[in-house]
DNA sequence: AACGCGCCCTGTCCGC
DNA sequence: TGCGGACAGGGCGCGT
């Protein structure tokens, strides 16, 4: 499910509610879902730890430890992380795992298809993972001239190089497929084919509908759900991704639909070369 | 060694 | 009503 904004939506709204809070206990009750330890060394570690800050990285929700550890939360497509006092927490009827915390609320990791994957790292493994992750859309470093250079290198389809974490960190098939309408580009074309024009409009069509996207608080197909319990109000505004056979917003050619890499992609054949 | 594919898992929807 | 197949926001590990 989640892409960047629905990550960003995420991080902003457990901010709001629980930073600052102390975790008193820890159950894992879905164990497959925690990498690189058990569910016993997970609780040891995180029983009395204050979460000092929440944020994001790519598709990933950050909990910084009041120690310099930290929590990453992927959360594949499924996943989600409310607070117990959201009015729908009830309905929670995948909780992976559960963070009780001292003033009495939960904070829930729920995750229907257990893609989703949860780990702590010391600083020094934080720095690692934080070094495989590429370039932030949303900031200042993300330039028309990064996203060109780094294109270049690459064969690989437009879409498929936009879905890899290393070059470009917090997209998913969504906004990718809503970036190359914006930009005018097919999903299939080679990420080296694109001229300069074409690189240009896709680093301002990524920007663009990140911002954007992020304002509406997400994307809702199904699953997904805000911190606070509430789903995302983008998904009205896609122009192309889930929409084949339907006009096209620009042109009213019907939105072709095409699977690669194991994915669907979709694209106006007239609007999109 | 970059790239493409199968697979992990559960739920829903659609056609027969 | 039941059943099989396709499909779903992600990402790892494998073979080439």
């Amino acid at each position: 499910m989640p892409e960047l904004p629905e990550a960003e939506t995420i991080a902003a709204d457990l901010r709001d509610r629980i930073c600052g809070a102390v975790i008193r206990a820890v159950s894992v009750p879905r164990p497959d879902i925690l990498s690189g330890t058990d569910a016993r060394a997970f609780e040891g570690r995180l029983r009395g730890r204050r979460l000092a800050r929440i944020g994001r990285r790519g598709k990933n929700v950050l909990f910084e430890l009041d120690d310099g550890g930290r929590v990453l939360v992927n959360l594949g497509m499924t996943g989600r992380l409310i607070t117990s006092d959201a009015p729908n927490a009830a309905e929670m009827r995948h909780v992976a795992a559960r963070f009780a915390l001292e003033d009495g609320r939960d904070l829930l990791f729920d995750d229907t298809r257990r893609f989703g994957r949860i780990e702590v790292l010391e600083p020094d493994a934080w720095r690692a993972r934080d070094a495989l992750l590429g370039l932030e859309p949303l900031s200042a470093a993300f330039t028309a001239d990064a996203l060109r250079s780094l294109t270049r290198r690459s064969r690989s389809p437009i879409r498929n190089w936009l879905l890899d974490q290393r070059f470009v960190a917090g997209v998913g098939n969504i906004y990718a497929n809503e970036a190359l309408f914006r930009a005018g580009v097919r999903p299939r074309r080679g990420a080296r084919t694109l001229r300069r024009s074409e690189s240009d409009a896709l680093h301002g069509g990524l920007r663009e509908v990140l911002a954007r996207a992020v304002e509406a608080r997400g994307t809702t197909l199904r699953d997904y759900l805000g911190g606070g319990g509430e789903a995302g109000g983008f998904r009205p505004r896609l122009r192309v991704y889930g929409r084949a056979g339907e006009a096209c917003l620009a042109c009213a050619t019907p939105i072709k639909r095409v699977v690669f890499g194991n994915r669907s992609a979709f694209y106006c054949p007239r609007c999109q070369r």
